[in-house]
DNA sequence: ACACATCCATACCGTTTGGTATCTAATATT
DNA sequence: AATATTAGATACCAAACGGTATGGATGTGT
């Protein structure tokens, strides 16, 4: 999706590495993820990881391009962009998030934007890539904003672009105080705050 | 401020390291900060930073306590507590963060949340410390409005409480996005969509 | 059946990590 | 002036880090 890199039929030791990199990472950063605790949570050793990846930094890239954007495009992506009333959509999406999401996944926050925060000014490849993903999650909400300004459920004079950025910022914000609360509460609040933006976007 | 730890008189050394700490934690987040380049940077040895610090995680709770929560305090929290206007005041130091902020600063993030996102999951002492310090920030967003309220200036249906949770929410989403995108112009454009949603708390 | 590439385990390497032990100045205390 | 305490420099440490070299399996093409 995000490169067209050949997709390899059927392998499954690649895979059993990236899952594992992803939830270190998801759970201490890409700096703080330890090959080692990757190679021990999956019984594989080096001589694995460092066939199939170059380096750390090949697999935070691949972590990057092959789990967190596949996952942002099933969960949101699709979902939104084969909406046929896409602003509800939306406005549910965020609903599931503050019911769906439990008290660890709320501790660990959002991986794209996990890495966005860290990596960002530390890489340029790792910022490109994450850069990419987030343009994608951007796009699909302006989309959606622009549809339902063409189903006459948005008003007309709001710039869809800016407000699918600020939709994006706030999300990540809401998610970004939840993490730090520890609890599940302040983020309903939060995305509620978020829906109501959102609502203001409507014509009543 | 946040703890009664009683203020050394004059340790020109103690202010050095934490200040250098504060840099490399704001360049490289708190794990990647490295001791050896705090030190090098100062001209101190170990020997002058474990006879001030018992270890590095001692070392990054101080530069939350004594630097990151004074900042703010500073530069945010006593301005709004002491402005007649709160609402107006507070719309105008957002105001001033998409002009004042240079390339750099919007590069490096917010210091505050920098650490929340990657500390908070990983070590409880720094999530309560981080904790404190964003309820005050919060604290004080509420009191804006509350007063705000009572000027006539907010509209009375409006949750202090919630409102300012989610505009601190989204201020540091902002923030996040620019950070990604090295640039400054979305992150005013976010900026404005905030100011936005405060003017709609108003009334007209 | 032979050659060759793929896949991955084992053992090892140099560097960096945070941290400690020791020792010397300087400063207070009495 | 003698003694303690503090401040900080130097040298060192074990552990963890990411990464490499080698070698043995397991296919796979011919």
């Amino acid at each position: 999706m995000t490169t067209d890199t050949k997709l390899k039929p059927h392998d499954a030791t690649r895979e059993k590495l990236l899952s594992s990199a992803y939830c270190e990472i998801r759970r201490h950063g890409y700096q703080g993820a330890s090959i080692n605790n990757i190679l021990e949570s999956t019984g594989l050793t080096k001589g694995a990881l460092y066939h199939h990846f170059a380096t750390k930094h090949a697999l935070g890239l691949a972590v990057i391009d092959e789990v967190i954007a596949v996952n942002l495009n099933d969960w949101f992506i699709q979902r939104i962009r084969d909406s046929e009333t896409p602003v509800e959509t939306l406005l549910d999406v965020i609903a599931q998030l503050g019911i769906r999401l439990d008290e660890e996944a709320i501790l660990l926050g959002c991986p794209l934007n996990n890495l966005i925060q860290e990596m960002s000014p530390l890489d340029e490849q790792f910022r490109q890539r994450l850069n990419i993903v987030l343009e994608h999650w951007q796009s699909a909400i302006h989309t959606a904003l622009q549809n339902g300004q063409l189903q006459g459920k948005i008003k007309p004079e709001i710039d869809c672009s800016a407000a699918a950025l600020f939709i994006l910022a706030a999300w990540e914000g809401c998610i970004g105080m939840a993490k730090n609360r520890q609890s599940i509460r302040p983020f309903q609040i939060c995305l509620q705050q978020l829906q109501e933006y959102i609502r203001n976007l409507m014509i009543l």
